[in-house]
DNA sequence: GGTAGCTGTTACTTCTGGTAACACGCAACG
DNA sequence: CGTTGCGTGTTACCAGAAGTAACAGCTACC
């Protein structure tokens, strides 16, 4: 078994001086990379539901060519989260720098995630809704997503209250409460469509505001939400502490 | 395919007068509860991944007498959800009627809600964290379980705004929020138990009381939340208008 | 030239949800 | 009474999808 012929995943991190290997790095990558592509589009055609065997043919190539570059099926799905993750932070990121009120940022952040979600419904229903009872739940992607999605949020809310010397304490189930808040917000307005994006995002930023407006007046600390916020917003992934 | 030989679940609901029929009505829900139980403690043993076959073999019968009771797997999955929820409701139910301020009541929701699924962590996995891709949404029992709670909530804050003459126009949003942020907090806290119980009660009733306090604020209502709370609570399962 | 590391294929195994086809028991019905 | 309807239960199978085995060819390093 430990012998298999040609793994491609089984990389040995040692010093193989064989330039043969280093060869193909970056082609692995961009390989990988061109099949998370095709499943992306598979996901788009055939739905949430998809088998790995139209994943391949989408990619024009059959199953075992997939499974030298994901070792399972749930790596495979894994690789979807991130790059839905990423695409997700990537439109966040400009809506954070731009600046402004504390309600114009939460707003912008919130109205980006159901633009997004709203944009790649079955996307959405394949990261997010699918889930993985039949894994150790560190490898379940939706809750890595969510974490590093939490965990950026966090870093960003703990330095500000830390900043203005308040109790950080319940950053961390917060940040993670607040993620499921949205989530759940969206997954059931995706599923229903009973109100207009503006209104959901105008119903969630208020919340989101009074949350944490109590939070900081609950310190001491009393913040405009329509005044301009001057702390310098650098929400980035922060992968260092996946789900468990 | 009509015709299929005495199909248990084929109920004509046209009047047949055979008694033969009614004989059993009684005897088969008592089946099915059975089985639910019997799958609730298939999934305290094997976890939630259990395969059909297990739980057959814990109810003590083979898996056609299974598939005779529910169409489908995730018809079994609903009904352990259904279970699932009820078990909450009963648990919740006295913690509302005990009445008090705001925020004791918050607390003791939460409070209950973490205890449940710290003492089923198993099922709330099953419940919660498998999802069905592959069936169409409105069958997911995760969000109709998910969507009654949160409707029944919705209910009850929106009766109690209006009651204030508030604007209710977000409450269902709120609620299915709501609802999500306490899971996510709590699924979150299952994985890692990086916080007690209780602390993590205190900041997830912090958090929840600053939005409520929030939207009652804004629109003029200022309440102390250790203030009792004379609003009549009666919390029920609403089942009105599921996921879809 | 030999070999490592890819490219790719077809055809299989395995696992599990779900079904077909059977046989029996018991009470209602005529 | 025998028949019929509805339940009890079984074993043995089907179907579909995840994942693997075993093959063969290409190219660049050694």
């Amino acid at each position: 078994m430990s012998h298999i012929s040609r793994p491609v995943k089984a990389i040995r991190n040692q010093e193989n001086a064989d330039a043969r290997r280093e060869r193909w790095r970056g082609h692995r990558q961009a390989r990988r990379a061109e099949f998370v592509e095709a499943a992306v589009r598979a996901i788009g055609t055939y739905g949430a539901e998809v088998g790995m065997d139209d994943i391949a043919a989408e990619a024009g190539v059959s199953k075992p060519v997939l499974y030298r570059h994901f070792s399972d099926k749930s790596d495979l799905y894994l690789a979807v989260g991130e790059w839905g993750t990423k695409l997700l932070m990537e439109r966040i990121k400009p809506a954070l720098e731009e600046g402004g009120s504390a309600r114009e940022r939460i707003r912008r952040i919130v109205s980006t995630y159901l633009s997004v979600i709203e944009e790649y419904p079955e996307l959405y229903r394949f990261v997010v809704r699918r889930n993985f009872a039949d894994r150790p739940v560190h490898t379940d992607p939706v809750s890595t997503e969510k974490t590093i999605i939490a965990n950026s949020l966090s870093r960003l809310l703990g330095e500000y209250l830390r900043s203005l010397d308040l109790d950080s304490g319940g950053v961390e189930a917060w940040s993670h409460g607040l993620v499921g808040m949205v989530q759940a917000s969206g997954d059931w307005w995706l599923e229903r469509h009973s109100m207009s994006r503006d209104d959901l995002t105008d119903y969630l930023t208020k919340i989101i505001w009074f949350a944490i407006d109590g939070v900081l007046r609950s310190g001491g600390v009393v913040l405009d939400p329509d005044e301009p916020l001057e702390f310098p917003p650098d929400l980035e992934l922060v992968e260092g502490e996946g789900p468990r």
